[in-house]
DNA sequence: GAATCGTGGTT
DNA sequence: TAACCAAGATT
C-alpha cells in the first residue's frame, strides 16, 4: 500500500526532532543518570504532575536522598514513604513504588528488568512508564505517548480523532513507534517529542514559528487539537470532620479506603451527629478528582468518646512527620495556630 | 471502556 | 472564576 499523501515522513520528523533536541535540551537531574531506579522515580513522580512541582518543591532530591535505591525503599516504613510523597497527590503511586521495590528485590535479584513484559508486570508501571524507562535508562527503541506527545502528534498529523479514545490511542502509539524505530537515538527522540510539547507545542498559543517540525506539520488550527472526550462534571459535596485537641496532641484518623490510603486526616464527624452537629470551628474548600468539597471542621461532640482503632491521638511533635493530604494539613496548621479549643491545657 | 485517583498552577 | 492541564495507571 502506498504511503498516504500528506502524511509526514517519520525519518524526516525524527531527524528534525533529534537535531532540535541537541540544541535545546533542558538539564534535568533524571537526564544526568542512566540508573533505572532514579529514572523510574522521576517517571512515577511526574505522572500527571508538573516538573516544577517535582523539582522546585524538592520532592525528587529528597526522595533520592532518603531512598537512594530499591533496597532502601523496599525496607522503609510505609509511613516514611507516604510522608515523602505528601502533597504530590495520587498516593497510590507511592505505595505502588514501594511494592515495586520489594518485587525487584525479591523476584529480580535487586536488578530492574529490561524486558518490556516484565516491566509491565510491576505495580504502577503502565505503557508510558515502561517505554520511558526502557528508552531513557536502557536506550531501547520503545515508543512512549504522554499528554505532550499526544498533542504534538495529533497536530503534526492534523488528526481530530479523540486522543483518549481507543482508536486515537492506538494511532498515537503507532505513530510514536514509527518515529522511535527510525532513529539511532531513542533517548533523544522520545525526550524531544515530550519537550517540544512542553515548550513550544503548548495547549494554547503554540510557538509554531520556533517549531522544528513547522515545515512538516499538517495542522491548520493547532489550538483546536488535540480533541478530547468530555470530562466528568464537577459535583459539590459536604464533608464534616472533628478537631479534637488535648494537652498531648490531636486526634487523627487513618484512611483505609481507596482514596489517600494510609494517610492521616481529621476524623470524620460520626454520622450519628450529622443532624445535630457541634459548633463549626472553620470552613475550607478543596477539590479532589471530580468533587468540589466543602469541609466543615466541628468542635468535638464528645471528647471522651471511644474511638475505633483507625483513630489515634497524635502527639504535637509527631504531627509534622505524619503524612496528611494537603487540605487537612492546611486546616490543621490553621487551627493549631489559632490556639483555640484547648480542652485541658 | 468509562470512572477513579490529588494537587497546584495557568488561563 | 471556573475550566483546563500536567512525563498515567488501575479497576
Amino acid at each position: 500500500m502506498p504511503a498516504r499523501i500528506n502524511s509526514p515522513d517519520p525519518s524526516r520528523m525524527a531527524a528534525a526532532l533529534v537535531e532540535w533536541f541537541s540544541q535545546h535540551r533542558r538539564d534535568y537531574p533524571w537526564r544526568r543518570t542512566r540508573d533505572p531506579y532514579a529514572i523510574l522515580v522521576s517517571e512515577i513522580m511526574l505522572q500527571q504532575t508538573q516538573i516544577t512541582t517535582v523539582l522546585d518543591r524538592g520532592y525528587y532530591a529528597r526522595w533520592l536522598e532518603r531512598f537512594p535505591d530499591f533496597q532502601t525503599l523496599a525496607s522503609a516504613g510505609e509511613d516514611a514513604v507516604l510522608k515523602a510523597w505528601e502533597g504530590l497527590g495520587y498516593y497510590r503511586r507511592a505505595r505502588n513504588l514501594q511494592r515495586l521495590a520489594k518485587v525487584v528485590i525479591e523476584q529480580h535479584g535487586g536488578v530492574f528488568p529490561q524486558d518490556q513484559a516484565a516491566m509491565l508486570a510491576l505495580p504502577g508501571i503502565g505503557p508510558y512508564t515502561a517505554g520511558a524507562v526502557a528508552s531513557f535508562a536502557f536506550g531501547q527503541a520503545r515508543p512512549i505517548v504522554d499528554g505532550n506527545i499526544a498533542r504534538v502528534l495529533s497536530r503534526v498529523h492534523n488528526d481530530a480523532t479523540p486522543v483518549d479514545s481507543t482508536a486515537g490511542t492506538k494511532r498515537l502509539w503507532e505513530r510514536a513507534k514509527a518515529l522511535v524505530e527510525v532513529t539511532d537515538d531513542p533517548r533523544s527522540l522520545n525526550s524531544a517529542l515530550m519537550e517540544l510539547g512542553q515548550t513550544h507545542c503548548t495547549p494554547t498559543k503554540p510557538a509554531c514559528h520556533l517549531c522544528p517540525l513547522r515545515d512538516q506539520c499538517r495542522a491548520t488550527e493547532p489550538e483546536s487539537l488535540p480533541v478530547k472526550q468530555a470530562r466528568q462534571e464537577i459535583t459539590a459535596v459536604t464533608e464534616r470532620v472533628v478537631f479534637l485537641r488535648t494537652s498531648h496532641g490531636v486526634l487523627l484518623e487513618q484512611e483505609t479506603g481507596k482514596r489517600r490510603t494510609g494517610l492521616w486526616k481529621l476524623p470524620a464527624l460520626p454520622a450519628a451527629h450529622a443532624d445535630q452537629p457541634p459548633p463549626v470551628l472553620m470552613r475550607a474548600q478543596y477539590g479532589i478528582t471530580r468533587y468540589k468539597v466543602t469541609l466543615w471542621v466541628h468542635a468535638p461532640h464528645d471528647p471522651c468518646a471511644q474511638w475505633p482503632d483507625t483513630h489515634r491521638l497524635i502527639a504535637f511533635e509527631e504531627l509534622e512527620a505524619t503524612a496528611m493530604p494537603a487540605p487537612y494539613r492546611r486546616v490543621l496548621r490553621d487551627l493549631l495556630q489559632r490556639g483555640e479549643f484547648k480542652l485541658d491545657a
